[in-house]
DNA sequence: ACCTGAACACCGTTCAAGT
DNA sequence: ACCTGAACACCGTTCAAGT
């Protein structure tokens, strides 16, 4: 708050030793989002976390949006690592959904910030291979691996951005408006608001489950 | 630009006559962010666009995300009117959901603004109950409508929220990237990168026709 | 009762000036 | 070569003052 703040803020530098880098911003980027929220990343705030003016930011990006590119991508390296195939095809892209998923929610807020970027991010490639040859080999051409991949990955990223923007909602905030509606003008929905709104992880399952269930049979139709 | 504008922008504001109310806020927050995107909703903005003092907003909603609520409200009411059903169950659900994605992509900045309210929407009640009502009548019981139910709109929700955020963009600017790629390294990726990225329908289509397939084979699993 | 407009506490970003 | 800090052009929101 006082002015002679900035100089203790400046010392507190002096820690690190080290010259500022693209890393150590995204480091203090991604440590801001996730303790304080997206909304609590701002230039100014991401200065005082590593000691540095606000605007040494601009030596090392162009501007917020190549910053926070920059740490989505640093979480999203290396998400499909850890994934065991079983051989029971409809049951591995289940695991892959849920492992890509649970990456997803661990970082809800920077995620969701950088959902849509104006091309792929550097480690999306690498999931994308992973992901083409789990299609590929499990019985798909190159056509059908690349519309299923796609399809799979939208729901993965969609669902999970938009379960990461109602984490910690109220669900009853949901259900009760609906559940006070007059039975005659809504007679399945006062029946069955009560249900609505349940556990999102449950929902998640249930989806990818139907797609692996439809993708499975026309991954059967193109071998036999 | 110059203060003395300020008076004639108060003239304009004879024009209409009448007093403020909710609905013309609204009516003028859709028009600002259907012709110039989301970020050109200002409190400034709209009161310039209606001849009133940016502030008066918060005479009639509590804070801008009340405002912009009530215009996604506007937007979706009515959203499966026109929907006739032919009574071929997986071709009537893609004929609902390409109804409620074409409304969601008439306005995309909008409801993409707004896809994480607090609570329902207003509107939303008689769309889950004509939606409810397809579904039971299709065969699912109480559980099972709520479930496929929630699943399909949220498939619909996010893929067109999502598709809405890429529209205009770059599609070479996507698949550059992994087009460039070694082959030693991402074999699969540089084999299928010009086909990554297609047209947004035809893979919202081919999603849904996925969840359908399976949606039917469940719901006629209940049934016989 | 309703609207105004000055003011507050913020933003992201630019750029001349420092070291 | 790199960082600073003042400044610019914005935000959403509050509230005493007007009519």
């Amino acid at each position: 708050m006082q002015p002679s703040r900035a100089v203790t803020e400046n010392g507190r530098r002096r820690r690190g030793a080290t010259t500022l880098t693209r890393d150590a911003l995204v480091v203090a980027t991604i440590r801001i989002a996730d303790t304080e929220g997206a909304a609590a990343v701002t230039m100014r705030r991401i200065g005082a976390e590593l000691g540095v003016d606000p605007t040494a930011v601009y030596r090392h990006f162009r501007d917020k949006d190549e910053l926070l590119q920059a740490a989505a991508d640093k979480l999203l390296a290396g998400i499909l690592d850890g994934l065991e195939m079983t051989g029971d095809w409809p049951a591995d892209l289940r695991a892959l959904a849920r492992i890509a998923r649970r990456r997803y929610l661990e970082h809800p807020d920077l995620l969701l910030l950088v959902a849509s970027a104006p091309g792929p991010l550097q480690s999306e490639a690498a999931a994308t291979e992973a992901a083409l040859a789990f299609f590929r080999s499990g019985g798909f051409d190159r056509e059908e691996a690349v519309r299923a991949l796609e399809v799979v990955q939208d729901y993965i990223v969609a669902m999970s951005v938009m379960d990461a923007g109602r984490r910690g909602e109220d669900v009853d905030a949901w259900r009760r408006p609906f559940a006070g509606l007059p039975r005659t003008e809504y007679p399945y929905l006062a029946d069955s608001a009560s249900l609505l709104y349940g556990d999102d992880d449950e929902r998640f399952e249930y989806g990818i489950a139907l797609l692996a269930d439809a993708l499975d049979r026309r991954r059967s139709h193109a071998r036999g």
